[in-house]
DNA sequence: TTCTATT
């Protein structure tokens, strides 16, 4: 069996701090489960863990610095993973007070809708007790209705960047094994972690993770190992770069429901020029919010949160049904099989909750009527693609689409001060900031519309013309952005953006007095 | 060929 022995991970606030424990590689021979392989620090034999018991209904008891609970100067912060949904703080705190007396105990929850994300960060009074309780939890056990174990690690923040030190890893063939990786990228550093990504089935993906100590070890990996040799079976040569960034991964996300789009006419590829016009104004876009938000995360008006954005991503879009314009074979197309079911349940009400805001006399109900309703107007209908794409990006909705209904949501008062989307009656940007966007898929709603030109910026509103007779789009509408930049940034990617037979035409809106001399 | 989450 081989092993190897790592040193600890180093921490931030002690670089030249001695490892107080080594690192096992547990390599073949130990099983191998489909869990990612860790370098785990020994074991330690700890008193077997109870779990807590949840309590129903109650109130979270957030466990809060306060004086008499000084933390060390070093102490280490936890991430805490693979928790239960219905566990809050002080049905963590038992768990972890046998390692110690806890600092503090957070159970972090959306921003947004106050949802549990199934993790949490916990600091100890002492160092030493954040060690304890890695060593003896750390993918120990798994508590009750998950299906991975627990996860006790130092928190990013506790060490620094942390993902420039971390590699993907692609082309890889399937039966490379973490340890064929590890083996692969061991001359360059030390790695922390390597973790071969499979598949439910444990299969590999043909890609893994490696982590080094140090940025400059994996740079060096990179140099030397990235197109360096290409693994049998595989298709190319070796990848190996920097691991996207939570970031990266939410455009990926993006580009890749953009591709979906072409899915509504197959007959009918996307151009990859454009496609790759969009991407890269999304990158464009997303390395400009970056830039402009010190903290390095995304503003939340125009970020996605990561929760949502994996529901998005678990959603498989490829099993829209055919449109009703646009009848496909079975060959591209297989039955619908999404269905609300494959949606969380606090979707729908937060998405129907929205009450019709009056049209303006001036027979313009479209840029003046913002967020009307959360939903299509042909939601009424039979199901159609563009109501299985709604619910592919339902998450999305329920962050946009919560600010108006404020006082219809459920959990109102978890909501901190809504942000800019909420200019509330603001139903128009300023001059530079409105587009006017015609060749829209017939399918298309308000909401698939301002999905559409989300990534670019803050949409104030968005609003596709109905022909009033028969409720069918006019295929054109108008998306208004906070600011002009994001307003030519998606008239660069999107104008010429094919879906499937049509162009997007994308423009800035006329402005009212534009013919008007002044 | 980008992971279960990181205030």
């Amino acid at each position: 069996m081989a092993r190897f022995t790592q040193t600890e991970t180093r921490r931030q606030h002690h670089p030249q701090q001695p490892a107080s424990s080594s690192l096992v590689f547990i390599g073949p021979g130990a099983p191998l489960t489909h869990q990612p392989l860790l370098l785990l620090p020994h074991q330690h034999q700890y008193p077997q863990i109870t779990l807590p018991k949840p309590m129903n209904g109650s109130e979270p008891i957030p466990i809060h610095p306060e004086s008499g609970n000084m933390k060390d100067q070093d102490a280490i912060k936890l991430f805490i993973g693979q928790i239960p949904r219905n566990l809050e703080e002080k049905d963590l705190k038992p768990l972890f007070e046998q390692f110690g007396k806890i600092h503090e105990l957070t159970v972090l929850k959306d921003r947004y809708t106050g949802m549990h994300k199934g993790c949490a960060f916990l600091t100890y009074c002492a160092r030493e007790s954040a060690i304890k309780a890695q060593n003896a939890l750390h993918e120990q056990k798994t508590l009750p209705g998950m299906t991975r174990p627990i996860q006790v690690k130092p928190a990013d923040s506790e060490s620094r960047g942390g993902k420039d030190r971390k590699l993907f890893v692609g082309m890889l063939n399937k039966q490379q094994t973490e340890e064929d990786v590890y083996r692969l990228f061991e001359p360059y550093g030390v790695i922390e972690e390597c973790t071969v990504l499979r598949g439910p089935d444990g299969n590999s993906k043909g890609c893994a993770f490696v982590k080094f100590s140090t940025h400059t070890e994996a740079q060096s990996a990179i140099g030397t190992l990235h197109g360096s040799q290409t693994m049998p079976g595989a298709s190319s040569s070796l990848v190996v770069k920097f691991a996207d960034t939570d970031k990266e991964r939410t455009i990926r996300r993006m580009q890749q429901m953009v591709g979906q789009f072409g899915i509504f006419n197959p007959a009918i590829a996307l151009p990859f020029s454009t496609y790759s016009s969009y991407a890269h104004a999304l990158m464009q876009q997303q390395a400009a919010i970056m830039a402009a938000t010190h903290g390095g995360y995304l503003t939340p008006s125009v970020a996605f949160p990561a929760t949502q954005i994996h529901q998005m991503g678990a959603l498989n879009i490829n099993s829209l049904p055919p449109t009703p314009m646009t009848p496909v074979s079975g060959l591209s197309s297989p039955p619908a099989s999404i269905t609300t079911s494959a949606v969380p349940s606090i979707v729908t009400p937060i998405v129907n909750g929205f009450t019709g805001i009056p049209h303006q006399p001036n027979g313009h109900p479209a840029v003046e009527t913002v967020y009307t309703n959360g939903l299509p107007p042909y939601s009424t209908q039979s199901p159609t693609a563009a109501d299985t794409l709604q619910q592919a990006f339902t998450g999305v909705q329920q962050y946009t689409a919560i600010y108006p209904a404020t006082t219809l949501t459920p959990i109102g008062q978890t909501l901190p001060q809504p942000p800019q989307v909420i200019q509330q009656q603001q139903r128009e940007g300023p001059e530079g900031c409105n587009l006017f966007i015609y060749h829209l898929p017939q399918e298309f709603g308000d909401n698939e519309l301002m999905q559409m030109f989300l990534p670019f910026g803050t949409v104030i509103s968005s609003k596709v013309f109905m022909d009033r007779a028969t409720n069918q789009s006019k295929c054109f509408g108008f998306v208004s952005f906070d600011n002009p930049a994001s307003a030519q940034a998606a008239i660069q990617a999107m104008n010429g953006f094919q879906i499937g037979m049509k162009r997007l035409k994308v423009q800035l809106k006329r402005p009212k007095d534009a013919s008007r001399p002044y």
